[in-house]
RNA sequence: GGUCCCAUCGUCUAACGGUUAGGACGCCAGGUUCUCAUCCUGGUAAUAGGGGUUCGAUUCCCCUUGGGACUACCA
C-alpha cells in the first residue's frame, strides 16, 4: 500500500480511534459456564413493537435464562431516515410488561445497564470506524463513490444481460480505482460508502450450520457489500458482526429473512478474524391473505403491532403462552399437566422449535388461551388487571371500578373463587365493561319490548305474585341449593313445574316450568336473558339493590 | 430471473420405515337439578401430485406443483 493510501484513510477518518486490540481488552470474553447462552434481540426503532419481535425476544430470553446466560437488548438505529423517536424506550418497556427481562441494554426505567455497551448502535459509530479503518488498512475494504443512480442503472443493465444483480466482480468498478482517482473524488467533496472487498466466489459452496434450519450448502458471497454508509453509520451486516463479537453473543436467534445473508455474515466474521456465533433462524409468523400466506406485516395487519393486544386487553401472559405454543407445540400438553405453574418454568426445546414452520397467526386460538388464563385468576387479580387496562383505554370503566372497589370485586368473584368450574367467558379486558354494566344502576335498563314479550309468557299479575312470594323466603345468605329450592317451591306454588322433565311429562298440567320463573327474575334484575349464575349475582348485588329493581315491576 | 427454504385435518401440530394417521383450536350434535359461558360425550376433517428404494413409505431419494424468504448507502 503506497503512502498516498494513508492519506485516503486519514481523510476518511481524521479522528483518533481505538485499535481493534484496545477493543478486545475493553470487551473481554464473558466468564460464563460453557453451556450458558448469550443472546440478544436487536430491533430497529421504527415506531412500534412487532409481534414477531416479541416472539424472537421471548425465545432468545428463554434460551439465555434457562441456560444461565445473558439476554441483551440492542437498539439498531443505524437508519436515521426511518427512525421514530421513543421506540427504543417503548421496546424496553414492552418487553418488561410481557415478563421478558433483559440483563443488558436499555431497561424499563430507561437506563442502560451492562458492561458491553453502548447498546445503541448510533452511539457506537467510533467502534465501527475502528474496524472499517482497520479493514481499509489491510486492503480488505475500499471506498466507493458510485451514486444511487449509477447503481440503479447497473442493476437494470444486469437484468437485461441476465446477470445476477449487485456490486461484485468486474461490476465493482471502484474496487480497482487508483489512489489518485479516490483522492480526486474525495477532494471534490464526495462522500463515499465503504465496501467490503469480498474474497468470495459465487461458484464455491459454503457450508452453513443453523440450529433450526440445519446444515445447508450455499454459494459463497461475492458481493462487495456496503459496510459503512455515506453518513458514517454501518449497515446491518457490519454492525451485526462487530456488535455480536464485541458483546460476546454466543447465539444469534433472529428471523428467517436473514438466512440468505448467512454466507455474507460468516465471511464478515472470517475477514475480521473472529469466530462466528451459532445461528438459529426463526420461521416467521404468517398470515393468510386471500389464498396466499405472507409474513405478518406492519402496514397491513393491525395485529402485527403489539399495541393491538394491549388495546384489546389480552393479558400479557396469554400472548406469551400463545407464542410458546407456536414455538413448542408440546407447550399446551405441559400447560394441562402443570396448571398452576408459571410458564417461565416451561423448558423451551430447540428441537421442537425447529419443527415450527411459519405458522399462521390464529386469533381464535389466542382467544381460547386467553379465556383459560383469565379463568385461572382471582377476583383480586382480575380487578387489578382490568383497572390497569381501563385507566388507559376506558376511563369511565376505571372510574366505576374505583368508586366501589368491593362491589367490583364481588362482581368479579361470581363463579370464580371456590367455584367447581370457574367462569370462562372473558378473553380480554375490553369485554368487561359490557359484561358487568347491568350491575350498575346508571347502566341498568329494562328493554320495553323484551318486557312485553316476557309478560306474554307470564301475566303481570302472576309475575308480581311470583316475585313477592320468592322474596318472602329469599335470603342473600342462601347458597346455590337453598336458593334454587326456594325458587322451585315458589314456582310450584303458582303452577309451574319444578323441572323441565316434569313439565315435559305432562305439559297440560303446568303453566310452565321453573326456568320460566328464573327467566323472569333474571330479566327484572339484570335486564338480560343471559347472565352468569343468578344466585351469585343476587349475592353480589345485595338486598337493597335487589329490592329496588324488583319493585320496578 | 438468480439463490435458498418449506409442504399431515380449515388452523397449530404428533406419529424409531410397520398406528383404525393421534391431540389441541374451530365447527356440528347430544348431555349436565335456571339462561349464558363452561364442563362432559360423540362427530366432522389431513399425509399436494407423480415416480422410485423397500416385504412395507406420512417418514428416505428424484421430479412436478404449490407456498414463502432474500436479491438496498432498510433492517
Amino acid at each position: 500500500m503506497d503512502n498516498n493510501y494513508d492519506l485516503v484513510i486519514k481523510k476518511l477518518f481524521p479522528e483518533p480511534l481505538a485499535s481493534p486490540e484496545d477493543l478486545e481488552i475493553k470487551y473481554p470474553p464473558r466468564k460464563l459456564a460453557p453451556e450458558a447462552m448469550v443472546t440478544r434481540v436487536a430491533p430497529s426503532p421504527t415506531g412500534f413493537v412487532h409481534f414477531g419481535g416479541l416472539y424472537a425476544s421471548l425465545i432468545s430470553e428463554r434460551f439465555a435464562h434457562q441456560s444461565g446466560g445473558i439476554f441483551i437488548l440492542r437498539i439498531e438505529d443505524t437508519d436515521k431516515k426511518r427512525e421514530v423517536a421513543g421506540t427504543a424506550e417503548l421496546f424496553a418497556k414492552s418487553l418488561n410488561q410481557y415478563g421478558i427481562f433483559n440483563d443488558e441494554g436499555l431497561n424499563k426505567d430507561n437506563k442502560e445497564i451492562g458492561d458491553y455497551g453502548p447498546y445503541k448502535q448510533s452511539e457506537r459509530a467510533q467502534i465501527y470506524h475502528s474496524y472499517v479503518k482497520d479493514l481499509l488498512l489491510k486492503g480488505r475494504a475500499y471506498p466507493c463513490f458510485a451514486s444511487t443512480e449509477e447503481l440503479e442503472e447497473l442493476r437494470n443493465r444486469q437484468e437485461v444481460m441476465g446477470e445476477r444483480s449487485g456490486y461484485y466482480g468486474h461490476f465493482a468498478v471502484w474496487r480497482n480505482k487508483s489512489v489518485d482517482e479516490v483522492l480526486e473524488a474525495l477532494d471534490k467533496g464526495l462522500k463515499p460508502v465503504i465496501r467490503l472487498k469480498s474474497p468470495g466466489n459465487f461458484n464455491n459452496k459454503v457450508i452453513v450450520n443453523d440450529l433450526l434450519v440445519g446444515r445447508r450448502e450455499m454459494p459463497e458471497n461475492d458481493q462487495d457489500i456496503v459496510i459503512m454508509k455515506a453518513d458514517g453509520l454501518p449497515t446491518y451486516h457490519f454492525a451485526h458482526a462487530v456488535d455480536d463479537h464485541l458483546m460476546r453473543t454466543s447465539h444469534v436467534v433472529r428471523g428467517n429473512e436473514w438466512f440468505p445473508s448467512l454466507p455474507l455474515h460468516l465471511q464478515l466474521f472470517a475477514t475480521l478474524g473472529w469466530e462466528a456465533p451459532v445461528y438459529a433462524h426463526l420461521a416467521p409468523i404468517q398470515k393468510m391473505e386471500g389464498v396466499n400466506k405472507r409474513k405478518l406485516s406492519k402496514r397491513k395487519d393491525e395485529e402485527a403491532n403489539l399495541a393491538y393486544y394491549k388495546k384489546a386487553g389480552y393479558p400479557e401472559e396469554a400472548v406469551i403462552e400463545y407464542l410458546l405454543n407456536l414455538a413448542n407445540s408440546n407447550f399446551e400438553d405441559w400447560r394441562r399437566e402443570n396448571a398452576e405453574i408459571h410458564n417461565s418454568e416451561f423448558k423451551l426445546s430447540l428441537k421442537k422449535l425447529a419443527k415450527s414452520n411459519g405458522p399462521l397467526f390464529d386469533l381464535i386460538k389466542l382467544t381460547d388461551i386467553s379465556k383459560d388464563i383469565i379463568a385461572r385468576l382471582s377476583a383480586e387479580e382480575v380487578y387489578i388487571s382490568s383497572l390497569k387496562w381501563a385507566q388507559e383505554f376506558d376511563t369511565s370503566l376505571a372510574k366505576r371500578l374505583q368508586t366501589d372497589e368491593s362491589y367490583a370485586k364481588k362482581i368479579f368473584n361470581i363463579e370464580r373463587e371456590g367455584a367447581v368450574k370457574p367462569r370462562k367467558d372473558i378473553s380480554r379486558w375490553s369485554e368487561i365493561s359490557a359484561e358487568i354494566s347491568y350491575f350498575y344502576d346508571d347502566n341498568f335498563i329494562l328493554d320495553a319490548s323484551l318486557k312485553k314479550e316476557l309478560m306474554n309468557e307470564i301475566s303481570p299479575e302472576t309475575a308480581k305474585l311470583l316475585i313477592q312470594d320468592f322474596l318472602s323466603v329469599y335470603n342473600t345468605q342462601d347458597n346455590q341449593e337453598e336458593w334454587f329450592n326456594k325458587l322451585k317451591d315458589t314456582a310450584a306454588k303458582h303452577g309451574y313445574a319444578a323441572s323441565n322433565k316434569e313439565y315435559q311429562a305432562d305439559t297440560s298440567k303446568y303453566k310452565g316450568q321453573v326456568g320460566t320463573v328464573a327467566k323472569l327474575l333474571r330479566f327484572l334484575l339484570t335486564g338480560r336473558l343471559q347472565t352468569p349464575n343468578l344466585c351469585a349475582i343476587m349475592q353480589a348485588m345485595g338486598e337493597e339493590r335487589i329490592m329496588k329493581r324488583l319493585n320496578n315491576l
